[in-house]
DNA sequence: TCAATCACTGATCACCTATCACTGATTGAT
DNA sequence: ATCAATCAGTGATAGGTGATCAGTGATTGA
């Protein structure tokens, strides 16, 4: 309960940047509870305890909010694959512990993920913002770059089949975005047992990118 | 160009139900080509030449609309999936065929698609229309169960790896949908070519599920 | 001391989905 | 032939949305 429905007092002079984290930490929160549509400017403003129109002194829209969120998580993902913090990815196992890390992520951080990488990339001109030039989400880059160092390294072990990386990492992260965004659209679906499920279908990938001998 | 914008006669006593198929049309047409969110009940009704509020009486909802269009999309693939329109699915080429008209047909109907399969299942109170039961969508429901039959027939002359039903279907199931709902939501990422990167995909995952030798 | 800057606000715009009271045309039963 | 009932359709409007704008004090450096 630290959602402040009182007025929260003017910032000093230099100390913009701290309402900003104020609204993004607010954002966060509401956005994990009700869903990204589901909440409006006016709501979040209320949580921080400012008015509707002084989110815009920090963010041009509503959406920009959503997307600096999702760069910060997106950020975690790509740290947390290249750091290694799954083990040597030289046989079966190996690639299974890498993969097994973005799909915990995707769906311990479902809000960020749907921002991130459910979310369509291009929003034809709805009247009032424009379609802005969709570059694409530097999460998603940065990820997508890190998963095809570590199956470069595989590749260049002799350990997969025969296909060039960006074909080869395009289909691994397909494989997980699948099941990670098939159980966050449809939590009512009667998945099999999650760890059960997710633990198959790595391997399938595994399995399916993986030299035959 | 059939889109009138000037009005539409009005219908005779009993045809309702035109009426209703002409805005399932115009409906379609606008979703199609701007994206479902984009397109306000005011823009349907100039499409069908009616008042916004007429819209009323032939559907509770914007998002009624959506979803009977999605549900007869979704009808047609697994009419087609269950068609066998592949040829049969005794061998690896067998099963590549039948999960390849399911990519298709995602890649050629993405707004479908987008509805059906990577919309959130639960809209959580928008305060105006609430909760609503989120009963699974008979789409999903019907094209899992084709795609299991299918599948089963595999099991059955023992040629999957070792897996439940249910787990098998979910596991392929996730493979194909990672790679469709990924080339819809990210369309500016540099792909590979694309017919290469579906056979690729497909290709894995059917190996991924066959029973090594 | 005081103009400039900064954080912030109330009022409002244009748009949205959805509801409501209403209007005519058409109809079937008397 | 009449006339109440039904049905297709409408204008006005309620209450929500994201975003804009002119303005208001507090703080600050010169």
């Amino acid at each position: 309960m630290n959602a402040p429905s009182s007025r929260s007092p003017r910032k000093a002079k230099g100390q913009g940047a701290e309402r900003r984290e104020e609204i993004l930490a607010a954002a966060l929160k509401l956005f994990t509870e009700f869903g990204i549509y589901a909440v409006s400017t006016r709501q979040i403003a209320q949580a921080v305890g400012i008015s509707q129109p002084t989110l815009y002194a920090y963010f041009p829209t509503k959406d920009d909010i959503g997307h600096e969120l999702q760069d910060r998580a997106f950020a975690l993902l790509a740290e947390k694959l290249a750091a290694g913090d799954h083990g040597p990815i030289v046989d079966l196992d190996g690639v299974v512990r890498m993969l097994r890390i973005y799909v915990d992520f995707g769906l311990e951080n479902p809000d960020m993920y749907r921002i991130g990488f459910m979310s369509e990339g291009q929003h034809v001109g709805k009247l009032r913002h424009e379609p802005k030039d969709v570059a694409l989400l530097p999460a998603v880059q940065s990820t997508y770059g890190v998963l095809r160092g570590e199956l470069a390294k595989l590749q260049a072990r002799g350990l997969t089949i025969d296909l060039d990386i960006e074909t080869l990492t395009q289909c691994a992260w397909s494989g997980m975005h699948g099941l990670v965004s098939l159980m966050i659209a449809k939590p009512g679906f009667p998945w099999s047992e999650r760890e059960h499920l997710i633990a198959s279908q790595l391997r399938v990938i595994a399995r399916g990118l993986w030299r035959g001998d």
